[in-house]
DNA sequence: CGAAATCTTGAGTATAATCAAAAACGGTGG
DNA sequence: CCACCGTTTTTGATTATACTCAAGATTTCG
């Protein structure tokens, strides 16, 4: 089942507008892209370190994590997924896959075939710079990941990451002013952050006392959105906004 | 100045050699490129964050690392770049530099504009693909480092950093057999791998006590191999290598 | 309601950090 | 060629951040 999305319920087409005025032509392209929508329950492979898949995803909806698996058995994930994100566009030009990619809730996603892609890339040239655009900032992403990781300590670390979850979402209109749905626990943020679920789980509790934040169940509140912002150490320009989403 | 170098010794053009066979077309556009070549001292920076450069560098000789510094002053080296490396090809599409990029050693870059860069792009798309293929190359390594510093303790990390650096080394045909000239300190190494010269010292002292690596001066040796990449938990796959340099 | 998953707490430990200083190295100039 | 100076490497002693192990509380969901 191939389907078609109405341009504002495609979350790529939003993207894109984001950085230009699409044309038309570049719009109906963008529309007609085969695209199967497949519907994936929580913690589901998506793909796996060694695929070759022939076609990238989508996320419509829902939230994924890009994971690699050291020799030991350790995971490390290398970076949440939110709808608009397409996690291994990579493959668009790499053969092998060398991570997996898993969801995190209960997920739509959109396949849409290497071939379509490389066509539309072939015809518009502004929406393969956007893609590669794409692929340029999750790369931005992963290195201030690696500057966390690396060098913040866990109470700023934990802070940043939630700072850039919530301005992520944000972007995509899936948070309010200061709070959002993260359906992500604490494991997997142990991961995420390189740090076990005792340690992230205690410094979670910190931030709470601090009055940094607030959570019941899934939902994240933000109190207090500069005071996260200067624990965190966070500045958004890494994200490469295009719009001041960041700034609210 | 602007300079023309034989496409054998560019190591752009040998690099995109190395994915598919150029077409005389590409290759003339390739060597037509313009490109201002300069030489840098040492612990130079060639662009730093926060700067919108024009055009991007192309490593033609020496060593520079791509770096970010904390809010608290702590620098996290997110890449090590090797001659035929462009490592701020991302200025191509994202405005602001979230980065730095400093010399660790004398080098020879080629500036080459931003402008002739996107109209030989538009013109070919193969070599859009090919260096739209390098920047995912360069995130897939960052995919890589992040499980390290994340997940791999100091004594594997270390060790898969050296593999990394020899078998891309080795690659672009700067590394013999089993050595190669590497002109980074341990302050440096410490920097990249999220650790202190310290305790890089001491883990170095004890590859060296377990006969995986000799150094004399700026020189690696490792005098096993397969040794080395066990201890490493090495596996070259991440960065998608066409060739079999890796397996040598 | 009950089982499984997730979160929380406590106690003890280890990897790696910090601080401080000495030794070795590398390049420069007399 | 050697003395000298700055950088880099090495060593020692102490500390801290974060880990491990283990078990109990709470939440989630079928």
């Amino acid at each position: 089942m191939t389907l078609t999305l109405h341009s504002t319920d495609n979350p790529l087409i939003r993207k894109l507008e984001s950085i230009f005025v699409l044309t038309n032509d570049e719009r109906r392209a963008l529309e007609n892209l085969p695209m199967q929508i497949a519907v994936i329950k929580d913690d589901q492979d998506i793909v796996r370190e060694g695929d070759s898949p022939s076609r990238s995803c989508l996320i419509l909806s829902g939230f994924t994590c890009t994971y690699k698996v050291t020799a030991e058995g350790k995971r490390q994930i290398v970076s949440f997924n939110i709808p608009g994100d397409i996690p291994d566009l990579q493959s668009l030009h790499l053969k092998v896959l060398d991570n997996g990619i898993s969801t995190l809730s209960p997920c739509r996603v959109g396949f849409i075939p290497h071939e379509a892609l490389r066509d539309i890339c072939a015809r518009y040239p502004r929406i393969a710079s956007g893609l590669w655009r794409e692929t340029l900032i999750d790369a931005a992403i992963f290195r201030e990941w690696m500057t966390s990781i690396g060098r913040r300590e866990a109470y700023i670390r934990i802070a940043h990451l939630l700072c850039e979850l919530l301005v992520r979402m944000k972007a995509v209109g899936l948070a309010e002013e200061h709070s959002c749905d993260l359906p992500i626990t604490q494991a997997e943020f142990s991961d995420a952050l390189g740090l076990t679920t005792v340690h992230v789980n205690r410094v979670l509790q910190a931030l709470r006392a601090d009055g940094l934040i607030q959570s019941k169940g899934t939902r994240l509140s933000v109190p207090d959105w500069n005071k996260l912002m200067e624990a965190g150490e966070f500045d958004p320009g890494y994200l490469h906004l295009v719009q001041e989403d960041a700034a609210a």
